[in-house]
DNA sequence: CGAGGCCATGCAAGGATATTGCGCTTGAAA
DNA sequence: TTTCAAGCGCAATATCCTTGCATGGCCTCG
């Protein structure tokens, strides 16, 4: 199993912590919180990195600066639960870069789509083209007007 | 203005889709692929941070191992679109640890929240939480069962 | 057309950080 | 008690970050 890891102590779950809300401070700082020298606390940072509980760092960007004015959620109904049907329609959507997310709900049939477009023009050419995709019976669009909360992954303060 | 630049040129870009990508690059790194010297390299991404365009690094985790078995969305509907309520209704969930993110959707009063649960037990606790919130009419539960394409921020390779 | 200013770059130096090897302590099991 | 494995800190080296400074392109204005 690559990834979980049999012990998990409080301070794996610090620097886990640590790194989710600051995922560039340096080695020596976080060491520095969860008290301990550098080496170890490295040691542990590529552990965790192997075991696939931290799978990746990322910037957080400004949509709207970058000229994504619209983020909108897409509730996406298919006509069929085929495993196959199911299995092209993720396909299909996994090569629009749009589309960020892509997840499958319980129920049967159903995707919660995470979505952003450069314009209002831009976001009915993508609704329209989930619509007409031959698979799709029905789309709901949730269009966000404002964020109020966005803090990423998990809770680690305990 | 804090955020946005007037000008934010290919490089910019390019710096911005390679720490989207990988958060923890080194900048020497970063530089290298921009085809820039290291100096100038880290003083764009100041700019960009300080700008606001860059709004920070985030450790991407793995829920489950961390034992969040369950991610769900909620589709939340207030009774009322009273200013006040829709503000009341996001001050609350916002001290919710669990809730991950917070989104007010088009068409008034509803909003579409990002949770995480233990297991079972606890995301019916939530969403009985939820739905006995006073100023909540309505609350339709998306459950994840499976995460098809989850990428970070807007697209950026161009 | 040329001079000046602005902006961004590259180079170089120092200080800080990452990374490896190694010896030590601790706690559990034989 | 002895043994062993896991994890720590220290020390040394390699790498990286960061700042100051000089150079070159480019636009503007005289």
């Amino acid at each position: 199993m690559p990834d979980s890891i049999d012990n998990l102590d409080a301070v794996d779950r610090q620097i886990l912590a640590e790194l989710q809300s600051d995922g560039r401070m340096t080695n020596v700082e976080l060491a520095r919180r969860v008290d301990l020298s550098a080496p170890p606390c490295l040691r542990r940072v590529r552990r965790l990195e192997e075991a696939g509980i931290i799978r990746g760092y990322h910037a957080e960007v400004d949509p709207v600066a970058l000229g994504w004015e619209i983020t909108f959620f897409a509730l996406v109904g298919l006509e069929s639960q085929k495993q196959t049907l199911l299995q092209a329609f993720q396909e299909e959507v996994k090569q629009w870069p749009e589309v960020r997310e892509c997840h499958m709900i319980r129920g049967g049939g159903d995707f919660l789509l995470r979505v952003v477009a450069r314009d209002t023009a831009h976001e009915n050419a993508l609704t329209n083209r989930l619509t007409s995709h031959a698979t799709v019976s029905r789309v709901q669009t949730l269009q966000t007007i404002h964020t109020a909360k966005q803090v990423p992954g998990v809770p680690l303060e305990m």
